[in-house]
DNA sequence: ATGGTTGCCAAGCAA
């Protein structure tokens, strides 16, 4: 039975919620991981997507941040404050479906290197990292963390690595803290179906979708139980390019289960 | 080039 899961940096649901609605009614996704919802719990257009079939888990906050997770099965689980390092900010949400668990995820952005944000960022994955390997077997267990990373993983996955040194999204310190986290045991599922260089966000100023001028910062990891269940994963670039889009575009990815 | 754009929410911050 094939199985969808989206994730997709809204860049705020409500003022997206028309381009997020009509991607639903063209793919018709199983699950949809939403981060930076920009609304607190009570504030959440429900109703839109309760219209086209789907569950509901929420962990908003009033302006900034924020997780939804959306599915047309019914959540067995869901999760929020999973680790000490995120109970500040509505960051991460856990929902389990039948036996697969999905962690929903807006990384920190880390605003510069040198700054408090960027040490909070760093605490951030690395108890991320704690909370996965004190709660979860790479060989045994099905996960899916999806979101945005707010890290390039390698150097094809930003435009430019001269212009990226030192940079926020590249730098050292937080691309050994995101290997560290993947090297758990987790599988990048787009590179298991794209070798060439593509991205996942482009900067609103300058033209940037344009000229693609991007980063892919935005994934979806599988451990390992679900590495030959995955049929395909996509960066439907497309979205990026239509009216009053955000300025991440989703990416899918397939499974047969 | 320390710019540019968007969203929240009504000034300035975060991205």
């Amino acid at each position: 039975m094939k199985f969808s899961v989206v994730t997709w940096n809204v860049n705020s649901v409500r003022a997206r919620i028309k381009n997020v609605v009509e991607f639903l009614k063209n793919n018709e996704s199983d699950v949809l991981c939403m981060q930076e919802t920009k609304v607190e719990n009570r504030m959440f257009p429900k109703e839109e997507f309760e219209n086209l079939g789907y569950n509901i888990a929420l962990f908003g906050q009033k302006r900034f941040n924020g997780v939804a997770t959306v599915s047309k099965k019914p959540f067995d689980e869901v999760k929020t404050k999973l680790f000490e390092e995120e109970d500040k900010q509505r960051r991460v949400i856990l929902t389990k479906i039948n036996d697969i668990t999905i962690i929903n995820s807006y990384f920190p952005n880390g605003k510069s290197p040198e700054s408090d944000n960027f040490r909070y960022k760093l605490e951030f994955i690395n108890g991320f990292r704690k909370y996965i390997e004190n709660n979860y077997s790479s060989e045994k267990d099905k996960i899916i963390i999806v979101g945005d990373f707010n890290v390039a993983k390698e150097e094809i996955d930003v435009y430019d690595v001269n212009s990226m040194v030192g940079k926020i999204g590249f730098h050292p310190k937080e691309r050994e803290a995101l290997l560290n986290f993947y090297n758990w045991g987790f599988t990048d599922a787009f590179r298991l179906f794209n070798k060439e260089q593509e991205f996942s966000w482009w900067d609103y100023r300058l033209s940037s979708f344009k000229r693609n001028i991007g980063l892919r910062i935005d994934y979806i990891w599988i451990s390992k139980p679900l590495i030959n269940l995955c049929t395909n994963c996509y960066i439907d670039t497309d979205e990026r390019g239509k009216e009053k889009p955000s300025d991440h575009a989703p990416m899918v990815a397939s499974f047969d289960i």
